[in-house]
RNA sequence: UGGGGGAUCGUCUAGUGGUAGGACUACGGACUCUGACUCCGUCAGCCCAGGUUCGAAUCCUGGUCCCUCAGCCA
């Protein structure tokens, strides 16, 4: 455990358990749970609770499940289920045969329903809604009792059959808490324990018209599989006495404990299920897994890895209090990881001839290039090189300023991996100045990189062959939204017109080395000096790769050009 | 304004009566065939006011601010 610490901050769920295990409580066992509804994707907020509740069962060399919290059939679908199962695979946990799903308790959940009517703890109710939200009082004022609530058990017990037997329409009944209408916390003022609800449940068909509630469900699930710690987030505290309260009433055959976190919150970033369904069906993005949007799934697109979201939410720690998070964190970690895995190779996205005069017009060199500096098993490769290549725009500047050490007329830089050559003349076009061309000379005696005088220069720029090169398509992603916060409130806008116009550069006719052309759906690579790019998983054809980037590389000169104007 | 929670560098997070520490960011420097990486350094914090104590982020009292709850959602 010592080891443990210096590399894992303690928090204050650590420290609970580790006091329970020195207490004895629940014979040693650590048993936790992820429980996420199939009513939509799972997002770098559920990372971070996946992380927390797998993470520490691991830790403490527990077991957790995968538990589908499935009983709201109206939001709910298949869809879902299969899709968060294979983001939490991808993040890298392994569930085993600990799959559960809430609606496989449909039957025993009925039994202790029974069991609290018979108890004088739950009665069926006959108010609208409305009228029950009218009988509920307000945060300073107690609510009133139904007029049904003091039902005999015998006529409950009937009532609450004959809802299962879908002799109600929906709405007409509901199962009630019998608690305390002037509870002080108005959960607690006899909360729903079950609706009826004729729909299809995607898992239970049509065996059930009544489905139980959150509040009943999750508490007696989380004790039907011996759950030791059920953690949630901050907003939850609230139905901690009900949660509590049904374990005890409904004899349930544990009492597994609550703990709550505060829930991961980011700058320049949505969480939330509504918001981020929202963006999908308006169509400010292109689905669930735009690389985007902050969702595992896009962010996979997007070529974010799993090591980079576990270190990162580990990184983040778990407290109580509010936060949010700065995006910055999250790069951070993925440039982290990719830079001891991803290979490097060289890719021009604005492309800009480069004409090198004295050089044999029908010569072709092949350049030794380093797969990877931080990591030597990957290798080297080839890389062509001949007369007329192509570099990066902003890698030339015809009236440099001070601390630009790049390519300008006049200037020798390196061609990295291959020659030192000097700007010669610059060709424009005539009628819009556009600098068109650049013509160089290069010098025979620095091949691979260096200078035998010993010669030093400043710059090294990235290059391709220009009859080599794999031409493709590049996008660049950038923030989705303008604001740190985009749920900024400034009178009559909403996050949508937070939204960031240029969240999206699709770069056509980039030039590549032709290496790059062998990379299949889902490969990462760094583009050297431009940051990381992974193959996307859905445009990418056979051949044809097309590419998103990940995120830039950090960028030091970006900073003091900024900071120049 | 009832109940429940929370306030530590710009951001995230440790610290539970004994020198406020780490990470990210920012800034400065070293190194460099990626202005990357790496390394070194700097700036920077206990919500406020009292009290207890030799000593308080930590304990006590009183404030302030923030979050959360009035679904037959989870």
């Amino acid at each position: 455990m010592n080891d443990q610490n210096k590399t894992t901050p303690s928090n204050f769920i650590r420290t609970k358990i580790m006091e329970d295990l020195a207490a004895g409580k629940n014979d040693g066992r650590v048993i936790t749970r992820f429980p996420p509804e199939p009513n939509g994707y799972l997002h770098i907020g559920h990372a971070k609770s996946i992380c927390l509740n797998f993470g520490i069962a691991d830790e403490f060399g527990g077991k957790y499940n995968l538990r589908f919290d499935d009983t709201n059939p109206e939001k709910e679908d298949v869809e879902y289920v299969d899709a968060i199962k294979e983001d939490i695979r991808w993040l890298g946990y392994d569930w085993g045969e600990r799959e559960f799903y809430a609606s496989n308790y449909f039957e025993k959940l009925f039994g202790f329903a029974v069991i609290l009517i018979e108890q004088g703890k739950a009665y069926v109710d006959s108010l609208s809604a409305g009228d029950i939200r009218s009988h509920r009082g307000t945060l300073t004022e107690p609510g009133k009792d139904s007029p049904y609530r003091n039902r005999s058990v015998k006529e409950n017990l009937d009532l609450f059959n004959r809802m299962r037997a879908g002799e109600f329409e929906d709405g007409a009944h509901v199962l009630r808490a019998r608690i305390d209408m002037a509870h002080p916390n108005l959960i607690m003022r006899d909360p729903t324990l079950y609706r009826i609800r004729k729909v299809v449940h995607h898992r239970t068909g049509d065996a059930w018209c009544i489905y139980p509630m959150y509040d009943f469900t999750h508490c007696l699930s989380d004790a039907l599989e011996g759950i030791t710690h059920s953690l949630c987030s901050l907003e939850f505290e609230n139905n901690r006495p009900l949660y509590d309260w049904v374990l005890d009433e409904a004899k349930a055959p544990c009492h597994p404990q609550q703990i709550e976190f505060a829930r991961l919150k980011l700058t320049y970033t949505i969480l939330s299920k509504r918001k981020l369904i929202q963006l999908v069906e308006q169509g400010h993005v292109t689905a669930w897994d735009d690389p985007r949007m902050p969702t595992i799934s896009g962010l996979r697109r997007r070529g974010y890895t799993p090591a980079a979201i576990r270190n990162f939410c580990e990184r983040i720690g778990v407290a109580k209090r509010d936060s949010i998070v700065d995006v910055g964190l999250l790069e951070f970690a993925v440039r982290e990881d990719l830079n001891r895995r991803a290979p490097r190779m060289l890719g021009v996205l604005r492309p800009l001839r480069l004409v090198i005069d004295n050089y044999p017009e029908d010569q072709v060199d092949e350049l030794d290039a380093v797969n990877n500096p931080e990591d030597e098993t990957m290798g080297t490769r080839k890389l062509p090189f001949s007369k007329v290549l192509y570099i990066e725009k902003d890698d030339f500047l015809e009236d440099p300023p001070k601390k630009y050490f790049r390519l300008a007329p006049g200037r020798e830089v390196r061609l990295r991996y291959a020659y030192y050559v000097t700007c010669t003349d610059v060709v424009k076009d005539e009628q819009t100045g556009e600098i068109m061309e650049v013509h160089c000379t290069y010098d025979p005696a620095t091949r691979g990189g260096s200078s035998p005088d010993g010669r030093k220069v400043k710059g090294t720029i990235h290059w391709v062959s220009a009859s080599h090169a794999f031409e493709t398509d590049v996008r660049l992603y950038d923030r989705l939204f303008m604001q740190p916060d985009p749920d900024e409130k400034t009178e009559g806008k909403n996050f949508i017109d937070n939204l960031n116009p240029d969240s999206i550069e699709t770069l056509s006719g980039c030039k590549l080395e032709p290496n790059l052309a062998l990379l299949a759906p889902g490969d990462f690579c760094q583009f050297e000096r431009m940051g990381y790019f992974c193959a996307d998983a859905k445009d990418s054809r056979p051949g044809k790769p097309v590419f998103n980037r990940t995120v830039t590389l950090r960028d030091s000169w970006a900073k003091i050009d900024k900071a120049r104007k």
